[in-house]
Parts: structure tokens; sequence; C-alpha cells
DNA sequence: AAGTCAAAGGTCAAAGAAAGTCAAACCAAA
DNA sequence: TTTGGTTTGACTTTCTTTGACCTTTGACTT
């Protein structure tokens, strides 16, 4: 069974389609689906995360509003960031898997070769006895595979596209907020 | 004689049929048989092992679901033996990457995933002190690979797209892990 | 310009809904 | 009588939903 969460996030990715921002009224949203205006954040705070290539814009008051933007930064970019990021700082098995799919989408994993990324990172696989050091231990994993898919990413763009500009307007944080 | 372990499984077996996999509430299943929920645990966890060509996954919570998923049929023999074998009894970098390389000559792998696979079991990603250690988390995250790498999906299905987060309502594809 | 106010949206914690874990109790066969 | 597979239930973890209360904003007065 999905649940009404599922619902919301599939109508504002339908809404947002191939359009990389959306901007929706809060209280109409919730109103729609009958539920309660704050389980509207928390769609967007579990669904829209930066680890999975959104950030959320909006305003409070008369006309406020709430904007889903899809971020377009470069996929190696992304890896890069992987890569920078001290392992020490770990990743839960949800925010990899969050930045695995994003890397899909991005077309820089295939759907196969997500699959096997996320069995090498997942629990089971980390064998190690505390989260904190599975944590850690993804975060080099990941960090490791990331480096490899650079390799190929620069192989592949060595002569293509400079008309992509699109920052990440926040200094692209990879973060996941799911509690 | 048989115990109502057995059942489940039967019903379990039955309502899966000809499909590569299925998905069910833990609890009206219990009910269904009248049984502890932990018990639905304990049937899959003894008889929807990788070893009898079965993986499981799940999600907690609302809309919580359990899922079975059927593995190949007809495995390639390596990948049947990886997941058959003690982890304990470990791999070495070399020698896993032997074969991986194997797997890539059979066509399991592609080249690509291959790369990644290596570097996620590299030394370098595997922070661990010793290197007994190394050979055996090498070992648990090559047998999870290998594990994924049985599920149908991987073998032979891509004709479909993957491209955007799976829109299969109600029937298709369960692998989540999303939040 | 300053003050007021209603209309947004934001936060957080509690309650609810599943599933997971683990060890003790149970039971049948050797 | 020991052993190994079953069954159960208490407790834990994860994810979702709701509601009460807080903050920001813009428009409207004064």
């Amino acid at each position: 069974m999905s649940t009404i969460s599922d619902l919301i996030e599939e109508f504002l990715l339908n809404t947002l389609g191939d359009d990389d921002s959306l901007s929706i009224s809060r209280n109409e949203l919730a109103s729609y689906f009958s539920v309660a205006p704050s389980q509207i954040n928390y769609v967007l705070a579990t669904r829209f995360t930066p680890a999975r290539g959104y950030t959320i814009e909006s305003r409070r008051g008369g006309g406020g509003f709430i904007s889903v933007v899809r971020l377009t930064d470069n996929p190696s970019e992304v890896l890069s960031q992987i890569v920078a990021r001290p392992i020490s700082q770990g990743y839960s098995y949800n925010t990899a898997c969050s930045i695995v799919d994003r890397l899909v989408r991005d077309e820089v994993f295939t759907a196969q070769e997500a699959e096997l990324i996320k069995a090498a990172i997942s629990d089971k696989a980390l064998l190690t006895p505390t989260m904190m050091q599975k944590d850690s231990l993804r975060a080099s994993i990941l960090k490791a595979v990331a480096s490899a898919a650079l390799k190929r990413c620069n192989c592949k763009n060595s002569q293509s596209d400079p008309a992509q500009g699109a920052k990440a307007p926040d200094g692209g944080k990879i973060t996941d907020n799911r509690r």
C-alpha cells in the first residue's frame, strides 16, 4: 500500500514534469489531499532533499508559496562532493541511497549499477558492529565508487556541453533530513 | 506432518505463482493465520533465504510492507558459489577481482559495473585495520552484490524505462529504500 | 512611518502504524 | 534426555500523520 505522503510526492513529481521548478500553496495542496498542512512539510523534508537533487524555497504571509527546485548541477560536481566530504561524517543507508538514486536520475549510474552499489553499502553487507562505523564505512565505499565513476565521467565529458549553467544556490550540501 | 510455518510458506509460494515478487502486510498475513507477527519473520528467515533462491525487502511504519523477491532460477555458477561461501573465509582483493572479471566474461556484469564493484571492495574503501577483517568484509560485500545480481530484473529485463522514480502503480517494483 | 492584523508558512513533539529483534518457552524426534 | 526446529510475546526501531503553537510577510490603518 502506498501512503498519502507517497501520493503527494507523486503529484509533485508529475506537476514538476520536465520543468525544473514548481510553485504551490501549502494550504491548498494540503486541503486538496485532506491532510494537515504540516504534512506537506514532511513530504518535502523527506522526499525533496538535496541528496535527492531538490531544494525548497518558500515565503510566508499573504501570497506565500512553496517552490520545489530540481537541482541541475553538473553530475560530476555531485561526485566530487562525495569524494571531498570527510569520511568521518558518514552516510546513513537511506541518505546514501538517495544520492545514488539521484545519480541515476542524472544518468551517471544505470539502474542496475545503482542496485549493485546499494547492495554493497547495505547494512547487511557491512558486518561492522556499530551504526557509526557502518556509516563511515559506507562513506568510504561510496567515495571509492564515486572516484571510479568520476573517471569514466571525465572520459565521457571530455568534449561536451558548455551550455549548462545553473549551479546549486546553496553551495550544494549533500545531506538528507529524514528522521 | 506440516507445521503452520509450512502452511505459510506454501501460501507465499502460491501467491508468488509465476511472478518475480510479491508484497504483503506482515500483520495481515499473521492475523490471517492467527500467529504472532514475528512468526512471519521466522518463515521468511528460514524458508526464503538467498540460498533457497529468494530475498526479502521491507519497509516499516505506516504503509509498511514485506516483499519476497525470487532470484533467477538459472544462476551463474560463480554467483551462487559466492553466495554460498562462508564469509569467514574471506577474499583477498586480487582473488575478488579475478572473480569479478570472470563474471564480466560470463556477461553477468558489464565492464563498467565491474569497475564500480572493484572500487567498492578495494583496500582503500575498506577502512578496517587488519587484512583479515578486510578480507571478510570483502566477502560480505561481494556476497551482497552477488545476491543483488541474482535478482531477475538485474539479469535480463532491461527493456523498460528506469529513468524516473518508478511509476509502476500497484504491480511492479517494490525495491524501495528511498526514505 | 509606525502600528496592527490576518494570512501564510515553519517547527516540533506526540500519537499511530508498521516491521524488526531476541530470547524464552514449547515440542517432537532421535 | 538432549537437540533442533517452532511459536510466542515483550521490547525496539522506523516511518507517517496530526495538532498546537511560533514566525514572517504584506496590506491596511492611523
